[in-house]
DNA sequence: AATTTGAATAATGAATTCATAATACGGAAA
DNA sequence: TTTCCGTATTATGAATTCATTATTCAAATT
């Protein structure tokens, strides 16, 4: 039998506007009137300003007393910080997967990675970044260090809503799937430092891409 | 002139009950009446349940929905992934600090590395760790990220309540020592990739220390 | 005696109300 | 016309109230 899982209505409320930024209904720098998310979400005040005082905490929301909440602007500064924060987050968890990942595991990734490199050579983008993305779940979870995904997810969030601009350069590309290729060898090697260092490397190159959208401030 | 803050009450609210946690007043797993608190800050409860609405996002409190808040609990796994992942970021802090270091703010550390010598010849523990920490801190401050500095100040905050037990093993203490002397020589040089190694390598020792305190649970 | 049931109590969750600060607007003065 | 000032309006901050869910404890049943 599954358990029923009592969810206090804030932490809905918390995920709604969360999905609300991320899609782009709240845009950067714009204010969060309290009165017309109520309606919207059929609630009271009272959950709603708890939820948006979690989202605060968490970086997405700002909170000016007396003058309520706007979401944050991203600056190209914010944003490369936060990139080379999540790179060494990632390099940890390579380290910290290639210490637990087990053989059936690796048999995934590979899978993944093969699966991958089909839509590179297809040049399926939209694909190809679903598919990257799970292999870098697949070696965070490995990580087996739950405070290490919590913070990464975090960070993820916080740059979700930048659209990367559809189309890759394919140098950019084509270095990344190179990194991939020896990220491979490293998991099949189980050579935590090396993963660790490649990782770390790896997420440099998708700053540039994200420069482009139109959604980052020049403060 | 000096600019008149205006601060929320449930940030105050937060600050407090940050303090009562760190300094033992309120313990792990200890489960946190509203109204005592309400009284003993004299505000309401709006503002109080904000506040822990905020210090569960940070991890330092639960939330068990209709069962009130309680004080998370540390367990040695909990906390050597928090360690693991602080040293991720002081290696990155390290890495960062080098490209930002003015001679100055190298001359500071030089400045306090020879003090924290000082205390080490004496086996001054108390005041060892004061300037051990004054060091971190310069390092961390000079990375110029401030993501970094809020995501490490989080975990911080978090294992802070554990009270190191008082004499370090003088083994690891001469390690430290031997650590911090090589972190000097890197960051004279200002060897980003080497001072970010000794730093994440730095952060594994205290963890055995933190293992004696009486605070730690096994799960 | 041990376990279960149910009423009484207390605590939490959420809505509402009240107080206060910020904003918008209109008129007066320069 | 532009700027300044004061009032009206609106929004936020915090306290209070109401509703609902746990907890406690005594009585009843096995």
């Amino acid at each position: 039998m599954e358990k029923i899982q009592p969810r206090s209505l804030y932490l809905e409320v918390a995920d709604r506007i969360r999905d609300l930024i991320e899609q782009g209904s709240l845009l950067p720098g714009e204010k969060i009137a309290e009165k017309a998310l109520c309606e919207t979400f059929g609630v009271s005040r009272t959950p709603l300003r708890e939820a948006l005082k979690v989202l605060t905490s968490e970086g997405l929301v700002e909170n000016l007393p007396n003058r309520g909440s706007r979401v944050v602007r991203l600056t190209r500064r914010g944003v490369k910080n936060t990139y080379d924060v999540m790179g060494a987050l990632e390099g940890l968890s390579g380290e910290l997967a290639c210490q637990h990942l087990t053989d059936t595991d690796v048999e995934e990734i590979r899978r993944l990675h093969q699966l991958m490199l089909g839509h590179y050579q297809r040049q399926e983008l939209a694909p190809y970044f679903e598919v990257n993305q799970q292999i870098h779940e697949c070696i965070l979870a490995a990580s087996n260090n739950d405070v290490l995904i919590e913070m990464y997810n975090n960070l993820s969030q916080r740059v979700k809503r930048i659209r990367y601009s559809v189309e890759m350069g394919s140098a950019n590309w084509a270095k990344a799937v190179d990194d991939h290729e020896a990220m491979l060898e490293a998991i099949e090697a189980r050579d935590g430092k090396r993963l660790g260092d490649i990782l770390r490397a790896h997420l440099g190159h998708k700053l540039e891409v994200a420069a482009v959208s139109g959604i980052i401030d020049e403060e």
